[in-house]
DNA sequence: TTGTAGGCGTTATCAG
DNA sequence: CTGATAACGCCTACAA
């Protein structure tokens, strides 16, 4: 009674498999009674449809895949949380990818997924805005992409993102409000799309607030702790910045580091603000200023256009623009 | 040129279906000069073999479970990108769920994948050691399972754990060397093995060094951040204790929201240590003492013994235990 | 080295 | 309401 497969227990219950597949299914007609025992035996016999087999029937995996640059933050962890909540509401399955913002991986991974693995791919770029041949043999295959928070703008398929525009004019002006006139920007990647847009509601908060824009007061940094840690520690003992606007948590983080290993009082001598989903960050010291992002909605966003993508058979475009946040605490305090 | 099956290209390319299929299987023999026109061809057309028809063939599908009862913390995640990483590295995919401590949504995941969808499952378990059906009929099947951190004592397969009891002990030694006499436990479910084991270390610790043990010092929370912020709360205003030993970490966490409203100084008042994986725990206020597991490390070793089982095709029984280490820093600073 | 043919387990179509 | 049958797309004996 090892492997039964639809044929055993047809067989088992003298009936023929069109017959037990149909109780299987919702749809199709068949006798109450008839349904039940069969759904009785299979239980007994510990029958379960190969899902192969009818994936290959019905051309359908019922899977999505989340891929994503980076896991260990709550920003990603919370995005993926509601996605997947959604996935598993719909009987959709998630696979999780994350590339460590590494592009080859993003695009070995998207190769990966165009043998019928999955019906459709939410996503969050790693890379720069390269070489995005890999994602338009997705459209011809048409598999449904939708990406959140990091998007790559010469791809034409629906987004979830946040008002980062905005959120960056107004957290500029909030820390010169708070008196400070010489704002480093920390940026790892400004070619992508989301440091860019940051980057420009930097710009444009010192032009509105009259303070000429000194480009050397943006700071390119790294993915890897240790290279931002010298960078950081440099730009804070030789520019000196009275302010520091981090577009990525983790940037927030190392400047915090730095700080404290150099004794740099925050607020005192530098303030503090950062994109992060950090949810402890009322606990740090000293308890930082965040522009807070709706992660979870985010996600949940996501998921819900992939699935209107996937129910309606067609491509879908929208372009979902939630709101974040800003929310003061000690970090940029006067 | 929509869609191309093995015949399209075959046909496309004057030969059999069985020549094509050839080249892109390893192993068997095929002129080399064939294969590089067949796979040349092949990503002319964009052509993929399908990987439903294939599972079906195969009996395989290359792809694990990863089951977690949370996601938005740092162990977790970076549990499961140690278990993607190798799953990646053998050409296994990886579903996540997540079921937020619910034993029942654990059951129907389970349940959903005995049907051929994985090869094999990696889970931290959510529930109380109750009605373990579910897990045994994956057995029955010959699915391989492997618990990391948090186990079932009943299920017997391969575990990755890390050395809870010691280190519960060394950390109640730690508070009582830091000067406490009245050391709270704070856990979520004492039933779960993991809550268990840990209260064990500590309670053994506290006769060691010649304290009476007071249950009414264990103190149940909950996962939900309300519910303990009012236990936790009450707590500390009422017992007063003068430690706190967290068994998870955000119990620390709702510790420390607790202390900064109430105004109880962290570590004058009372001293706090905790299970914690948390990255930034030097970053908050103050910083936290902490027992860090070797989270990546088990996702690590948990995948690894996962594709022991998978590849010799027999069950495996290892338990492996990873040592954590104890970080002292201000909160339990005397 | 290549081709032929049967079957992996389901489900939809069409008859009965 | 139920049964027979033909795909779904691929892989592997086996034969050539």
């Amino acid at each position: 009674m090892d492997k039964v497969d639809i044929k055993e227990l047809a067989k088992d219950l003298k009936l023929s498999t069109s017959t037990v597949s149909r109780a299987f299914r919702g749809n199709s007609d068949i006798n109450a009674q008839t349904k039940e025992r069969i759904l009785a035996r299979a239980r007994e016999l510990n029958y379960q449809p190969n899902l192969y087999a009818s994936n290959l029937r019905e051309k359908k995996s019922n899977t999505i895949a989340i891929i994503v640059p980076e896991l260990a933050n709550d920003f990603f962890s919370q995005a993926i949380k509601g996605i997947e909540r959604v996935a598993r509401e719909k009987g959709y399955h998630s696979l999780i990818y994350v590339t460590d913002d590494e592009y080859q991986l993003e695009v070995s991974i998207i190769n990966d997924l165009s043998n019928g693995r999955v019906d459709g791919i939410i996503m969050s770029a790693s890379g720069e805005a390269k070489d995005h041949n890999y994602l338009k043999q997705l459209k011809k295959r048409h598999m449904p992409l939708v990406f959140f928070d990091r998007v790559y703008d010469d791809i034409d398929v629906a987004k979830v993102t946040t008002n980062d525009y905005e959120s960056s004019f107004n957290a500029t002006r909030h820390l010169v409000a708070a008196g400070c006139k010489k704002i480093v920007f920390l940026v790892i990647n400004k070619s992508l799309s989301i440091g860019n847009v940051r980057m420009q509601g930097y710009v444009d908060a010192l032009a509105a607030e009259g303070i000429p824009f000194n480009k050397d007061l943006v700071i390119d940094c790294s993915n890897d702790h240790k290279k931002s840690y010298n960078i950081i520690s440099k730009v804070l003992t030789t520019i000196k910045p009275d302010g520091v606007f981090a577009a990525v948590e983790r940037l927030a983080i190392v400047s915090y580091y730095v700080c404290q290993d150099l004794n740099i009082n925050i607020p005192k001598k530098v303030k503090i603000i950062s994109f992060s989903s950090l949810e402890i960050a009322p606990l740090l010291s000293p308890s930082l200023t965040t522009i807070t992002q709706p992660a979870r909605d985010l996600g949940v966003h996501a998921a819900q256009l992939l699935f209107k993508s996937l129910e309606s058979g067609a491509p879908v475009h929208d372009h979902v623009v939630l709101k974040s946040k800003i929310i003061p605490r000690k970090s940029t305090s006067s």
